[in-house]
RNA sequence: GGGGCUGUAGCUCAGCAGGAUAGAGCAACGGUUUCCUAAACCGUAGGUCGUGGGUUCAAAUCCCUCCAGUCCCGCCA
């Protein structure tokens, strides 16, 4: 319905400038001009509304409710109006309420059940390419709820911008070089010396113990410590048994990760931080000729603007430590400038999107502070962070264990699917169904893992968020289930009206229930919802919207027959139904979560 | 000490490019099934939007004060 909005605020923004010329206020207009429509905050009332009375009252110095009779004889003058509109009512103070015409919005219902992208416009842009760093775990590390969090989220707004037409660069910024490797290559030398020499395919079974076993060797015994500093450097200078010894650690961790995206179907293309290696002496170089850093207790640091320590010093970012080292804010910086600069020495992107956790939201300030200071944000390109809280438990602490250790991705999606495996089972024997395993196992398998998504995705990633199986599994509220049993009913119906009479489904529809017309007016705001994603980046909007519509779409189906209804109605009402289950389906797609046809 | 984020119904949260009566879900209470999956729908009850100020015709929303919680602040990421 953006198009309509768009014509609508085309209209009002010719009535304003007319208006404040009458009234000798021109220079007003750039101002006045803005969010001049907005969505009505009363639907029972309108469609939209425009406020702009009340405003233009102070400068008038007139009554708003006379100047919003003037303004609307104004608009009316304009005889595009009444295409659009089927009344322009002045209520309260002043506000002017839009109600549109039915003949419109039915033309919009018409040409979205036509449009594969349900009626979301093409983005119309030069730069089209749109970096998206999300996920990015660390090498010999499990994977926890804190990159659920950052996989899901990055995805989903990965999902909305190709379907907006930009070209996406999905980069997982895996965690695969830096100072750990040191101690993980010396620990992997020890206990598989021939690892290195056969390049068998090792098992080191559990990774995560790998890297626990090592770790309690670097803190306790010296000797060990020593070598894996040495190891760092070797590695870092190239040599063959580290680079060997680290390729190892980098694939079994490799199909660990690909075993969780795969369960979670995400797309995401590795580029660890080991890529932008070659990059970063060039970094600290230019930062040191275009005279930003400065050495200070013989690190290189830039000191920022706006940020000071406990001391009221200003705060440096460390782009190299004293030992000649770099560490992650060196690597960030390289990959920022690699991923604006254009090919083949970069990936020529005009919007670069960091998804991590809130904690981090100092550190990308201070790189972005220094990337402007040396120019490598071109014009015309944007970067941002989008942050988001913490995952808790019920307790509002930090998820953990019984036994206090970090909650493994794995077996918290493991038991999501045993519960909603469980809860099936129990419906199918109270139903008295009959299913098959494998149907079973399928519905389990959607409800489970799409529980989860939609759980944290339904969140304003801002907040932290309490973890409950019990309420993300609910088949009430704003839950995956609730969504795609909403789905389930429409399929329902197409299946039932297969088998009974077979109506030509027409275009010559009409409504004249008031569930009908708000479940139209609900599926056209769709891609209002979408370009506000696009905009600030919270799929949390599209859940919203998600769970609205199937509020409204059960009231419907409760409230009307579909196909107990007289033919003519039916076809109208099935309109609805399948422009509404289109709507479901790509939203879902949107925010990653696969789809039923019966559960 | 500096900075980020949060504070809305008993609980979990929406709403925060200022707008008309602050919304859901859960929990509580009451109702609806010859009908397309009742995993639904309808209704009742529940709120000085942390505090105090300011800007405005209009503030949960913007600005400032304070209070509470949480995260970050030199060579980890």
């Amino acid at each position: 319905m953006l198009s309509i909005y768009q014509k609508l605020t085309k209209i009002f923004e010719n009535t304003l400038k007319e208006s404040l010329e009458i009234n000798q206020k021109n220079n007003l207009y750039n101002k006045l001009s803005l969010n001049l429509i907005t969505q009505s905050s009363r639907e029972d009332l309108g469609d939209y509304q425009s406020n702009i009375c009340m405003i233009l009252s102070k400068i008038y110095e007139k009554n708003p409710h006379q100047i919003a009779e003037e303004f609307i004889s104004l608009i009316e003058k304009n005889k595009n109006i009444f295409k659009i509109c089927s009344s322009l009512d002045i209520a309260g103070p002043g506000f002017i309420n839009i109600k549109l015409s039915e003949n419109i919005l039915l033309e919009e219902l018409i040409k979205n059940t036509k449009c594969p992208r349900n009626g979301i416009s093409l983005v119309d842009k030069e730069n089209k390419k749109i970096v998206i760093d999300f996920s990015s775990p660390n090498i010999a590390k499990e994977m926890h709820v804190g990159h659920l969090r950052s996989t899901i989220i990055g995805d989903s707004l990965a999902r909305v911008f190709e379907i907006r037409g930009y070209e996406v660069i999905r980069l997982n910024h895996v965690g695969d070089w830096g100072t750990q490797f040191g101690m993980l290559i010396t620990h992997l030398k020890d206990v598989y010396p021939e690892a290195l020499e056969s390049r068998a395919n090792i098992n080191i079974g559990d990774l995560v113990e790998f890297y626990k076993a090592s770790k309690k060797r670097f803190d306790n015994e010296e000797e060990f410590q020593k070598k894996a500093r040495a190891e760092v450097v070797r590695l870092q200078k190239g040599d063959p048994s580290s680079i060997s010894a680290w390729r190892i650690l980098c694939s079994e961790s490799r199909k660990e990760f690909n075993s969780i995206y795969s369960t979670l179907n995400i797309q995401i293309n590795e580029r660890g931080e080991s890529f932008y290696n070659p990059y970063l002496e060039s970094v600290v170089k230019e930062l040191e000729l275009k005279n930003i850093s400065v050495e200070d207790q013989g690190a290189k640091c830039v000191f920022l603007d706006g940020m000071s320590n406990k001391e009221g010093d200003k705060l440096p970012l460390i782009i190299q430590k004293k030992d000649g080292g770099f560490n992650y804010a060196t690597t960030d910086l390289a990959a920022l400038k690699y991923r604006f600069s254009e090919p083949p020495n970069g990936d020529g992107a005009g919007r670069i999107i960091y998804v991590t956790d809130q904690g981090q939201s100092n550190h990308f300030a201070g790189v972005f502070q220094v990337a402007k200071k040396a120019k490598w944000i071109p014009e015309n390109c944007s970067v941002e962070h989008v942050p988001f809280g913490l995952v808790q438990g019920i307790d509002g602490k930090k998820l953990k264990t019984r036994e206090g250790e970090t909650i493994k991705l794995k077996d918290l999606l493991k038991e999501s699917v045993k519960r909603a495996k469980k809860d099936l089972i129990n419906r199918i024997s109270e139903e008295q169904r009959t299913e098959n395993d494998n149907f079973i196992a399928n519905t389990s398998n959607v409800i489970g893992i799409g529980s989860v998504k939609y759980a944290d995705l339904s969140q304003n990633r801002i907040t932290n968020y309490q973890f409950s199986f019990d309420k993300m599994l609910a088949m009430n509220g704003n839950t995956a289930p609730y969504i795609l049993y909403s789905l389930v009913r429409i399929s329902g119906i197409k299946r039932k009206i297969k088998n009974a009479r077979k109506e030509e489904i027409n275009e010559k529809i009409y409504f004249n229930e008031d569930s009908e017309w708000n479940l139209i007016k609900k599926l056209l705001r769709f891609d209002e919802v979408i370009m506000s994603i696009e905009k600030d980046l919270m799929p949390n909007r599209l859940c919203n919207y998600l769970f609205e519509l199937c509020q409204i779409f059960n009231r419907f189906y409760d409230q009307l027959p579909i196909l107990k209804a007289e033919p003519k109605t039916m076809n109208s009402r099935m309109v609805l139904c399948t422009l509404t289950e289109k709507t479901l389906r790509l939203s879902l797609y949107l925010l990653g979560i696969e789809t039923l046809e019966r559960m």
